[in-house]
DNA sequence: TCCGCACCAGAAGCAAAACTTATAATTATT
DNA sequence: AATAATTATAAGTTTTGCTTCTGGTGCGGA
């Protein structure tokens, strides 16, 4: 039994007449009519009752029929996978992130482009709050997000854990200190990203809370920017751990832990819903996790949704 | 894609090399290899890893295993499938019959399912002037008939050998007669069922010719109404012997031969032409047969077409 | 480093399978 | 009963798939 005289069977079935299904595989009728025969004579079964006009199934032809359905649907659903295999690659992936959070896709970019080195990948830079839509209209495949999202339509996997941390520049006054408290902040000078952002609400909220002023006169538009006008010896500020890890590491800032401000949030990777994504976004999406698991011992990583 | 080159394909990958795949399949290395070829090659991709010794499978290869597999299990459960319905593990059988010939099956249908105890069976009730109609509009596949079905495209068996009988209450006067003859009737009120058949034509037929007059003045719909109006003395009637085998048994109604009325009539199953019949219709026709060779003491079995 | 071994690829030939054309047989319809 | 429509069959041709034979490649041992 094969596909090919599956297919045969199955254009008998749905055409009702052998010369009919013969027309529209473009073969004669005689060519038909040889293969349901040899197909009967193998099963051992007629498969179309003769007697009638109507090529009516007999009882063995309708359990077959269920088959030949499954079984051709099964070949299509096969090739069709192969050539979503192709499309990977040689296929493209744009991925929608933020200024900082594109921060923390660079290893798994890495280790991506190692493993699948001809997809083509672009990193979107879009503010934070317009990724979820720019997933959710194919702008992109995924989007990294540090919160859940919230359409129903979005799934997310969580691929990091960010921390919002304290520095100030080498020379300044609390260089030293183990740690600090948010009331002893209130005379400093704060750099701002100039995005609002969850965190920084979180930030607000804390000094309110401790009542004490937050002066916050400069608004600056890019990490880079904050970071070199904290080092300089400008300010303070808060930035994403991840961004200034280098910084740190050379002694250029000091990073100070605040007693009442642990800001650890989770970074996501956001996609459609599993059956509409491409070969390509699943891969990355794999990738992103064995990188995860990898880090394991610096933080729980953890599958949601 | 057919089946025949997957399973090639599935022999290499547990193989894991051509040549003892090759083996496996009683074939030279060369085909083979030229099966795996021509598939690489409709599906644009290649397979297996050809740099690797240990006939390691590509992402297409491995992509496609999972389908391999999928599809060849899928054949092995048609076929299957279509031996349990040879083997009369699984199927489903509907015969038509009237009120009165489903009695007759009930012996049979006993028979059947002992012997077949996984095909289910539905007995539609219809009229008896349907009954050709539904088994050839394959309402039914069988139909059980009281004469030969006149569609050439209908055969029959006969099953069955039924008289109609005259009977009386226990207390009526003729009760304990040995014979009666059709003038002695006239004075008598009968039952009868609702429907016409050729039956009730000869029992007219045959009171016209000796002038005797009928007094058919009460139609029931049931059998079981007229058997029970008659036990309780309300009327004579013709019945179906087998109807009343119980009843004559307990004495409830009397039988009494009618001299000029010899009326019996071949049960018949029929069938559209043999071809066309399931593996489930045709163990029920050899059943029934076999039931009514049984019987053959009481009657003449005989197949007719 | 060279040779032999184990394996896969490819060409040529042949046999089997599948298709076409032509025609017969069957069935349905008028 | 004749005609049209459909399926079956026979014969011939093309295509496919298999075998045999040969060539090439990678790997391990002398």
């Amino acid at each position: 039994m094969e596909l090919s005289q599956l297919e045969v069977f199955l254009a008998v079935a749905r055409e009702g007449r052998f010369s009919r299904a013969a027309e529209k595989l473009h073969r004669t009728q005689s060519a038909v009519s040889q293969t349901i025969h040899k197909l009967e004579e193998e099963l051992g079964e007629s498969l179309f009752d003769r007697s009638s006009r109507e090529g009516v199934l007999t009882d063995a032809g309708q359990t077959l029929h269920e088959y030949a359905e499954r079984l051709v649907n099964l070949r299509r659903e096969a090739t069709e996978s192969l050539s979503d295999l192709r499309e990977l690659q040689k296929g493209k992936l744009v991925i929608a992130a933020n200024e900082f959070t594109s921060l923390y896709l660079l290893p798994v970019l890495a280790e991506f482009r190692r493993l699948h080195p001809m997809i083509k990948i672009t990193v979107q830079r879009s503010l934070g709050s317009h990724i979820p839509d720019d997933v959710l209209r194919y702008g992109a495949e995924l989007g990294v997000l540090s919160y859940a999202p919230q359409e129903p339509n979005l799934h997310s996997i969580v691929v990091y854990l960010d921390e919002l941390v304290f520095v100030v520049p080498p020379d300044h006054p609390l260089a030293g200190s183990a740690q600090v408290s948010i009331s002893q902040l209130g005379a400093e000078s704060f750099v701002a990203h100039i995005v609002n952002s969850p965190y920084r609400e979180k930030v607000l909220q804390s000094f309110k809370t401790h009542k004490t002023p937050l002066h916050m006169d400069l608004e600056l538009p890019t990490l880079q920017a904050i970071k070199q006008f904290v080092a300089l010896g400008n300010g303070v500020a808060f930035v994403p751990e991840i961004s200034v890890e280098t910084e740190l590491a050379r002694g250029e800032l000091i990073r100070i832990p605040v007693r009442e401000l642990q800001l650890k949030r989770k970074l996501r990777l956001i996609y459609r819903k599993q059956a509409s994504i491409s070969h390509a976004a699943r891969a990355f999406l794999k990738v992103a996790e064995s990188v995860a698991l990898k880090r394991k011992g610096r933080y729980r990583f953890q599958r949601e949704n």
